[in-house]
DNA sequence: GTCTATATAGCGATAGAC
DNA sequence: GTCTATCGCTATATAGAC
């Protein structure tokens, strides 16, 4: 676990990029394999199915989560703002796990929609004491999740959909002001 | 066009619950022509490829906006309620359009996110002269998108992530509440 | 207008050499 | 630990009968 053995995390890395840039249809094994600069054959013997590889993309994500819960649950600013600001930051290791996977789940995955799911309870979690009702808890959690569709759904290019700078600190403000305890 | 001519309609609609209901993986030319009840050959008369029948997808989906925009636009509880309450209603036709086109659009489909992309400026410009400013705007288009969002994802079962009943009419009040002009 | 049958290609996975 | 070769399945699309 300590030193990242091989050619394994490079696949994943590769999967992910993919699922993000091109779909999860365009996400084969084939396609997979060529990106990381290995063989099918090489990637089948890492991962000896391709739903192993969706498993090991979900352990990655599952482990960034971990990492940002903690972060959250310190961060200067308070979880809300934590929350929202780091919503938007597509090149983030954890952004970038969360739209592959929702690009699984929406392919169809059922353990991938689960994953989700249980993300959004912890952070819940972590919101709930600093807002001011469930409707304020709502609002944050659904806010948050449009942020990431819109991530999801530009990815490859076209112009920034999404808030930043100037206008995304206008909208923290107004939400952190319609949502305080 | 003023009388649905025959199949089609019910080949679109098969589609369009595939998507929605198993994900755009699933959603194959044999599953969508035995779901329709017709056989493949038959539905590829009608839509001589696949890519023909998610054109009509986004076809059907342009039609539905049209409508909606209308409504939008004479609602007596003005824009932003009326956009935000039709966000969560599950089984309406528009809603059920745009959940099937954002499965294309994140299996990989270009034209599904331009269309998308298109669907969301015109509701952008129908909401602007309702709220305060930019922030407030961003905000009630993000919230629309974080409620379909897991509609989408949600759709098959588990239990409502999305709110309803009171929890959606203090949701709704507390926008209303921040964004008035 | 709808069917059956078939061609073609791409995907996931296995076998076995190195 | 990584490769090449290949099998079997499924998907899209075509051809032609009815």
């Amino acid at each position: 676990m300590a030193r990242p053995p091989h050619a394994r995390e490079r696949v994943i890395d590769a999967y992910e990029a993919l699922l993000i840039s091109e779909g999860e249809r365009a996400a084969t094994l084939d396609a997979v394999a060529r990106a990381a600069g290995v063989s099918k054959g090489g990637l089948l013997y890492h991962f000896s199915s391709k739903e192993e590889l969706a498993s090991a993309m979900l352990a990655r994500l599952a482990r960034l989560v971990d990492e940002d819960v903690a972060a959250m649950h310190v961060a200067k600013t308070g979880p809300v703002e934590y929350y929202l600001r780091t919503s938007v930051m597509m090149d983030d290791a954890l952004d970038r796990a969360i739209i592959a996977v929702s690009r699984l789940a929406q392919g169809g995955s059922q353990p991938a929609a689960e994953a989700l799911h249980g993300m959004r309870e912890r952070s819940a979690a972590e919101i709930r004491p600093h807002v001011r009702d469930q409707a304020a808890l709502d609002l944050v959690l659904l806010l948050s999740d449009g942020l990431f569709f819109n991530n999801a759904v530009d990815s490859d290019g076209s112009d920034g959909v999404v808030p930043s700078g100037t206008a995304l600190d206008e909208l923290v403000a107004l939400v952190l002001q319609a949502t305080r305890p």
